[in-house]
DNA sequence: AGCTTATGTTGTCACTGTCAAGATTGGTTT
DNA sequence: AAACCAATCTTGACAGTGACAACATAAGCT
């Protein structure tokens, strides 16, 4: 329900935000600032410090936007697939990679643990939707391979997590050959490890 | 062979290269400025421009520095190491690992590919450093799974190398369970991979 | 109506990377 | 030995940055 005119702009909060996302994937972060994020919303270039006491502050809203949209990637990957585990751990893979390329600045942002204040309850809460996911695909492997307590539980989570997560960084850095196919392309070696993990 | 004295300051290029390393880990890439890398050195503000034309020369340089270094980690524990490829790739994990978690704004730095020019070609050269020592690991298990085609290698090394490499950056971004054993704690997850790739 | 609070603006500060112009040194040539 | 040249370093300036302070305006409440 935001005010169409410029009494006060609205709802700047929100305007700021989505600025500053569209421009973190234009210009990256060394090239992102806020006066060109307020300048881009209209509005001065000390406006944005009233909802966002300083830069780290947005920096880390913009981040919980993003794990947001994070394991919504996932999530509509896994329900678009097949419910076998080895599917969905498949197809989990598939959005965390498809996330990471889409926004590769967004991605980095993320997961740089010096750009963000962890401190923050709702940065913490945002991440862990991307967690809930992984710890979901990864329990039926735990299953399978006779390791259902809390430390096998980790242990596989942990080496899932490192292969996807790795492959993510590895793809938008540009070290590994680009998935250059049409459609449908999807990273193999990755996808191995489900087969590895999960074997028909 | 530097000079001792300060006529133009011996051989400034170096103590740039040093500083900068030095700063790094000290106060992160956002906290880093040339300026203060120059005073550090004891040099006046616009003093590195002659060696480093901009700052992301020195960075460049900086990565350089550090892709020789991480291959000095990764062929140190792999010389003290059990000649076994299970092993060898256990030992240059250990070595990723530790070289990542002892610099690990160095880490983000070599492999953030919008901080780099890899058009430079020292710096394509250093990197290759790192990536010979992966390609050796990896080829046993090619030979060992039957997959000794440049297809089937390209393959196992982007599957090792997103683990070790996505364990490390979810390792320096505190994601995982930091290893507070004493010592000779490795980290397990992903150590089981090269057990499941290179079975006794 | 009048007061209080939230929101935005203007102005300023120290700091940054980069560039231009001038000074100093070392090596080379004549 | 003298003179020149090129490499190196300094000083000074510029636009751009995040942050802060003081002030202005609008909204909402009593």
């Amino acid at each position: 329900m935001a005010r169409q005119k410029n009494y006060h702009h609205g709802d700047l909060r929100q305007a700021l935000l989505q600025a500053g996302l569209t421009m973190l994937e234009e210009v990256g972060l060394e090239g992102l600032s806020l006066r060109k994020i307020a300048a881009r919303v209209g509005v001065s270039h000390a406006a944005p410090e009233h909802h966002f006491p300083t830069l780290k502050h947005l920096l880390n809203a913009m981040a919980c936007q993003g794990f947001r949209l994070f394991e919504g990637a996932m999530r509509s990957e896994m329900a678009a697939a097949d419910p076998s585990a080895a599917a969905q751990m498949r197809a989990a893979f598939n959005g965390y990679l498809a996330f990471a390329t889409a926004n590769p600045h967004l991605f980095r942002l993320m997961f740089n643990a010096n750009l963000l204040d962890w401190s923050d309850a709702a940065l913490g809460q945002a991440g862990e939707l991307g967690f809930g996911v992984l710890q979901e695909i990864c329990r039926p492997v735990a299953i399978r391979r006779g390791l259902d307590t809390p430390e096998g539980r980790a242990s596989i989570e942990q080496l899932v997590w490192s292969q996807v997560h790795g492959h993510a960084h590895l793809a938008i850095d540009h070290k590994l050959p680009l998935i250059d196919a049409p459609a449908g392309a999807t990273p193999d070696a990755t996808l191995d490890l489900a087969a590895i993990l999960l074997p028909d």
